[in-house]
DNA sequence: AGCAAAATTTGAATCGATCCAACAAAGGTG
DNA sequence: CACCTTTGTTGGATCGATTCAAATTTTGCT
């Protein structure tokens, strides 16, 4: 019965409506786009036209041919799209992108594919002016796969040492430095890493020269400023084990059985997110041992969150938003050269850490 | 030195990449839309120039125009872009779009601007397929703006009783009859509202002339479904505190500062949102009054973070997600129809609530 | 070799606008 | 009245691809 679009023979064009009012299609035009160049009493004659005939204004995808500018910026990731909406970090990084696309007036367009096939034709097919590319998995891949588009990019979180990629992220080394030494001052001595991933697809222990290969040197980077630190306070950090995780709830859950099935299980925990830190609080927790009493945690982001979980999280707090509005402003005054931004972290200490238990 | 746009003379067309490698531009598009159409011999050949010459690939912006699909859906509000990644409750429903986007590989794009006129530039430019809108203020405006595009779109809320417009919510009179009969029926009989706007830009004591004539029925179904429960248990509602804020933190605490002010403060809150009742139940256990000791507390929604906080929320839970991927779905598939949905709430009943104090 | 069928390739038309150089009309001036 | 401005309007060129009917080449078969 009621329908929103009357019929549905073809759309009217510009040019229809020119037709119809008599008048060239660059004046239709230019009624559109700039009314005070265009007598009154044509204007209003091309108006009344569009009006009757029902047209829906300039169509954006003709404009967009000309101008050449979409006015939007591509966030991409190889998680799905929900991925922005439920992440911590993510929603803190898109808040501050939000932000500066909010000042200029620009859009954001999600982009984001699970499977590899679908991936590449999403950021083929994207309409944006540029990319800001979440690596947390995939990071190689997907970094290639924009370079195609030879649209500005940048990625974030400096997973890939490749230096002709511009890329913003923090010092990792001195933050794991932060969070270990942090840890050994209030006198630990026996640790476990929650580790992010080091390559794509895989979970578990990790060996030594598996992290001196890690695609992902974000990862890397945290795991030899947690040694750096330990070593200085005489722990044998060969000892330590490393968990790699998919930084999701089941996999951290998973390493943290295996951690804590040891028979000399770790005082201390340093977590690579504060995601996975929150996941080891509640699990230790259910289980009856005691954050910070028998268990210190210390995490690494500084997400929101982390400040009203209980108890509420030491962490490595990341200037997250003031990451993501550098990104989105590198887009949106883009010169042509690639830029490398490395941000400051800041220990926060809060409730999850303290002096391990006088038992140990 | 280092430059990722190599030169900036104008980049290269598909044409150009035909002149080099000797074939007509619609074999040279075959290579790239229908590469098994072109026989292999010349399908490299194309390739090679493409390689040689840095072609970006197909650009989006030309295909655009003939194919006609953008293959995304546009996502609007009227309240800031960063909205979509704080609000719990936007949270949820783009969870849900984004589940639907996902699973048939559609794009998000998110369209917002603080002023009038930017928004109305942005609605009209934005390269979308349909629009879903968040109709949470400036409704009216919103859904005006949209109509012209003579795209296909839905409003969330049923914030209009326009039924022209295509538009997807829940019972909003049965939900609030729920959450007011669960009050009455633990014996309170002094209730406050906490109350969503009624029209723009206005905070404050509403008066029930106002409740009649407000422009977002949304909320005047709350309202009404609130005093008809309130009525069958004898309270007389002319006597509740409405007070309208812009839920939001700050109009939230005023309308406590001013209900909990009277001599005979509510032992009872209705909060149309979980979002107010969360800033209610700090604001009042900051105050050292009980929650639900002294006073008990019913939200609307039921965002995931009424569950977690402390005390937890009893509160009427929307399905959010289901709301926002049948939303997705609807723009995915548009018929040419309207539709207007409306779907079931529920009332969980968490701790929050309780019988009023003995000494009322 | 001869011929029909199948496989490729071509090039004009199209998608829907904006831009701009050239032209036309109206107004002003000596 | 001729000439110069100013103000508006025109229509062709352009943005960068895809599509499709027609033309051409290959292939298969006798």
């Amino acid at each position: 019965m009621a329908s929103s679009t009357e019929g549905n023979a073809r759309p009217i064009r510009l040019a229809d409506i020119a037709r119809a009012a008599g008048v060239s299609h660059g004046t239709a035009s230019n009624v559109f786009s700039r009314p005070e160049i265009v007598r009154e009493e044509v204007r209003e004659r091309v108006k009344a036209a569009a009006e009757a005939m029902g047209y829906a204004g300039p169509d954006p995808k003709g404009r967009l041919l000309r101008a050449g500018k979409v006015n939007a910026i591509g966030v991409a990731t190889t998680e799905p799209l929900s991925y922005f909406f439920d992440d911590p970090f993510a929603r803190a990084m898109m808040a501050g992108i939000s932000e500066a696309c909010d000042a200029t007036g620009a859009g954001i367009a999600l982009v984001s594919a699970g499977n590899e096939e679908k991936l590449a034709w999403n950021i083929q097919s994207a309409l944006v002016d540029g990319f800001i590319l979440f690596c947390i998995e995939g990071g190689p891949r997907l970094v290639e796969l924009t370079r195609e588009r030879k649209l500005p990019f940048v990625a974030l979180e400096l997973g890939s040492e490749d230096d002709t990629v511009s890329a913003i992220g923090v010092d990792n080394v001195a933050g794991a430095r932060l969070a270990a030494q942090h840890l050994a001052e209030l006198g630990h001595r026996r640790f476990a890493v929650l580790a992010l991933p080091f390559a794509d697809d895989s979970t578990g222990l990790v060996t030594p020269s598996q992290v001196r290969t890690a695609a992902y040197t974000g990862t890397r980077d945290r795991i030899v400023g947690y040694f750096e630190a330990l070593s200085r306070f005489g722990v044998d950090t060969a000892g330590i084990p490393v968990y790699e995780t998919e930084n999701d709830e089941a996999s951290t859950r998973a390493g943290l059985e295996t951690i804590f099935a040891s028979a000399e299980p770790p005082t201390a925990i340093l977590a690579m997110s504060d995601r996975m830190a929150m996941v080891a609080i509640e699990w230790l927790t259910a289980r009856g041992i005691a954050v910070p009493g028998d268990v210190s945690i210390v995490g690494f982001d500084g997400v929101p969150e982390a400040a009203l979980c209980d108890p509420a999280l030491t962490t490595i707090a990341q200037p997250i938003a003031e990451i993501g509005r550098r990104a989105a402003r590198m887009i949106l005054d883009f010169d042509g050269t690639v830029r490398r931004e490395t941000l400051g972290v800041e220990l926060v200490v809060r409730a999850s850490s303290g002096p391990p238990p006088k038992t140990a």
